[in-house]
Order: structure tokens, then C-alpha cells, then sequence
DNA sequence: ATATTGTGAATACACGATATGCACAATTTG
DNA sequence: CAAATTGTGCATATCGTGTATTCACAATAT
């Protein structure tokens, strides 16, 4: 597990888990079937609680991303190449709506944003 | 006052109250020199505590959008056009510096960000 | 059987957001 | 000057979320 957690953001732990397993999953960065480490393990590592880590596969899983087997293990889902990129773009142009709402709440129109966009990428 | 407040938002209520007031300053939309509503009127009217409307206030404040005067009340600061572009694009460009963040962690590229952008836009 | 792993419930604590009430300071108004 | 208005500051309380700890249970593997 290549995790970093960090207290000072402001996105709670298991979002921050969440948001960077997911990443690395459907970035291929975790192959297919790779068995994820023990929520109690994690949880220590990570020097966080248990409940913590579970919240943050629980969202895994509601993406399909993760299949768990109690007794076994939490395991990547097998994703094609295809649908990873499908779900990527999911979570991104779901996030991105929220963004350009309050973009748009400055009166700030789609070639400015683009222009700004362009500026921060 | 001209103020929508959602409790069903996931941002805090003084977080809402200033991002609209905000941008209907920037915007134009209340005039220089504009008295805001003392705060408890704001606060009855908005079926919300002093304490959040101050807390929206002093954010307006620290922006530099109003300056408020004990006794006699909050008002829209004199800000030229060109300042008042300024500082809405500075706000965007802050949020928006955020937001790409998130959208790098997938490795999301600015073309496919321009792109997505412009679907939801 | 025993160990491992996930699940679920109970309890507790911290923090932020919010509300209420009261007292004080500065300004305006009569 | 006195009263009303307005912003400020503090104390207290409530509520929800995030987090941690602990224990018991279920399913699987060895």
C-alpha cells in the first residue's frame, strides 16, 4: 500500500483512502484480483482505526471497484481496460459538475474557465 | 437580500451566505456603498443565528468586499471594476487549483479536462 | 480446532457548525 | 443627555460527523 494520509487536509481519512485506492486502481496501478492488505493491518499501518479503513472500502465497493469476501480478503474487482476509464470519467464529471457550479455562480463563463483551466493544469 | 439557504447542502450555512454575497458584488449586483441588513435582521429573515451571518461577514471582511462599522453597520466596499475582476478570479483561480488536483490524481489530462469542461459547462 | 479476515454493535471523544442569550462598545436619533 | 440601533464578544448548549477502542460474531483457510 502506497497510502499517504494526512491530518492537516481538509477531506476526512477515509475520503482521502478512498480517493487514492480508487485512483491507483483505475489507473491500472493495482492489478486486477490484487488482494488488498487486512482492514486491521491497514488500519495499523496507516496508524488509523479499523472503522476508518472499512468506511473507505465500503465506498470502493459501492463503485464496483473492490469485491470482499468475508474470512478472505477485499480484492480489485476484474475491470476492463474500458470500464475503468468509464468509471474514471464518472467520478471526475461528477466532481466536475459540482466544480463548475460554483464557477458559474461568479457569472464566469465556459472559454474563461477553459483560459483558467489552462493557467492551473 | 436576495439569498437561497439549503440545509440539504453539504457546505456550512455562512459558507453559502458569503459565496452568494460575494458574488453578487463582484457581479455588480449590490452597489458600492450598499448597507447590508444588520445582522439580526439578516438572521431572522434567514431563520439562522447571528453568530453564522458574523461568521459570513467577517469573511466578506477579510476579502476586502464590505467594511463594517460598529454602530452604524456592514457596507459594500468601493471597488473599482477592474478590482472587483481581480478578486473574482483570484477566488476561482484558488478553488480551481483545488479542484484540478483532484482531477490530476486520476491522471486526467488537460486536454480531457478542457474537454469534460465543456460537456458540463 | 485454530487462526485469519470481514462484519457489526456499543461506547466514547473531538471538532465544527449552529443556536441562544447576555453584556458591552460605538453610533445615531430624539 | 437618554434611548434606540448596530456590531462585538463571550458563555453555554446542541447536533452531526469523523474517529478510535473494544468486544462479539460470521465466514473462510489451514
Amino acid at each position: 500500500m502506497n497510502i499517504a494520509i494526512s491530518n492537516a487536509s481538509d477531506k476526512p481519512i477515509y475520503q482521502q483512502l478512498f480517493e487514492q485506492i480508487s485512483a491507483q486502481i483505475l489507473k491500472g496501478e493495482l492489478e486486477n484480483g490484487y488482494c488488498l492488505p487486512p482492514i486491521r493491518q491497514a488500519a495499523q499501518e496507516l496508524s488509523i482505526s479499523v472503522i476508518t479503513v472499512k468506511k473507505a472500502w465500503e465506498a470502493l465497493e459501492r463503485y464496483g471497484l473492490i469485491h470482499t469476501v468475508t474470512g478472505k480478503g477485499c480484492f480489485v474487482a476484474e475491470l476492463s481496460a474500458d470500464r475503468k476509464l468509464e468509471i474514471r470519467n464518472e467520478m471526475i464529471l461528477k466532481q466536475m459538475l459540482l466544480d463548475t457550479s460554483y464557477y458559474k455562480s461568479f457569472g464566469l463563463t465556459l472559454d474563461e474557465a477553459i483560459e483558467m483551466l489552462k493557467k492551473v493544469y
